[in-house]
DNA sequence: GTCTATAGTCCGATAGAC
DNA sequence: GTCTATCGGACTATAGAC
């Protein structure tokens, strides 16, 4: 991270990483598939959890609402992380990063459809309600990174202000 | 796509491409500034369409029926396009190449919302109707591709089909 | 067109934990 | 004996510098 902060995820060359961590090279890829994911090794946990949340609500008759319960469950998982923010400044500045990012939120919204159909909520409903959930999720975590809240409190607030802007635009 | 479709995009070397071509490899990287992007030259053109098709949009009364209309264009864009369901194929068997795919569809959300502002949408609105017609986009597209519509005339259908499941599980 | 750096793979070897 | 973490060196393809 302190390398990356500094001068860009570019700049920084796997051999550095590694022999900042006191490794060499060929053991940095052996912990991570790729120099990417040293970033976003954290997002299968991620995921799980909010599956669990899905599987576990008490109700899926309205299935968006589900998802954004679930959603809530991103505040305690970066109480955990460190430096999120910064985190995030860094995958704002790389293209590569981006679209890493972009496949792990990809694969969450799997997730989420999986967990909703196994509550019977049947295609594409749970397609959409999952893809319209990261929709939510995007809008609210760049609102959250925006602000100093530290330790994700106010995110579920953050939630439900976008999911009442989308029905807005999306049912009037 | 021959080479892609026959032995798989990470078996096919740039040096291979460019051989076929009748060009070198450095020619190659001249015309497009990755391996990857060979597949996705033509997804500028796609978003300058549909950001078109919102700014003339009669009324943007309900936003995401107007990102909907604009999703229409698809099927003019997919006509011109040679063996489309080949390429997506290509694209659905490589994790990087599904990368490219979703930071392309991630400009295109960020185009038609900055087209949604433009016609006075304010945000988060803008933003989350762009999501959302992206999410239903993919759906839409996934069973356009599983079907066998050659000019995309069903496109528009399955657009409309996929607004209104999100409707149900957003609004019940 | 040439030249080079970096990411990432493949092979094999070593050493400690249990 | 087996499993896992470390290391070394050679190798290829992508991509950028010039």
């Amino acid at each position: 991270m302190d390398l990356f902060a500094d001068r860009g995820f570019d700049e920084a060359t796997t051999a550095e990483i590694a022999a900042r961590a006191g490794l060499t090279e060929r053991t940095f890829f052996r912990h991570f598939a790729d120099k990417r994911e040293v970033l976003f090794g954290q997002a299968q946990q991620l995921q799980d959890l909010m599956m669990g949340r899905v599987a576990a609500d008490p109700e899926v008759g309205q299935p968006l609402e589900t998802v954004c319960r679930a959603l809530h469950g991103f505040g305690e998982v970066v109480a955990g992380r460190r430096k999120p923010r910064l985190r995030q400044q860094v995958i704002d500045r790389s293209p590569e990063l981006q679209e890493r990012e972009l496949i792990k939120l990809a694969t969450l919204s799997e997730g989420l459809a999986d967990a909703l159909r196994a509550r019977g909520v049947s295609d594409p409903g749970a397609a959409l309600a999952a893809e319209a959930g990261i929709a939510i999720f995007k809008v609210a975590f760049s609102r959250w990174v925006a602000e100093d809240d530290q330790d994700g409190h106010e995110f579920p607030q953050l939630v439900q202000q976008s999911l009442d802007a989308l029905r807005q635009v999306a049912c009037g």
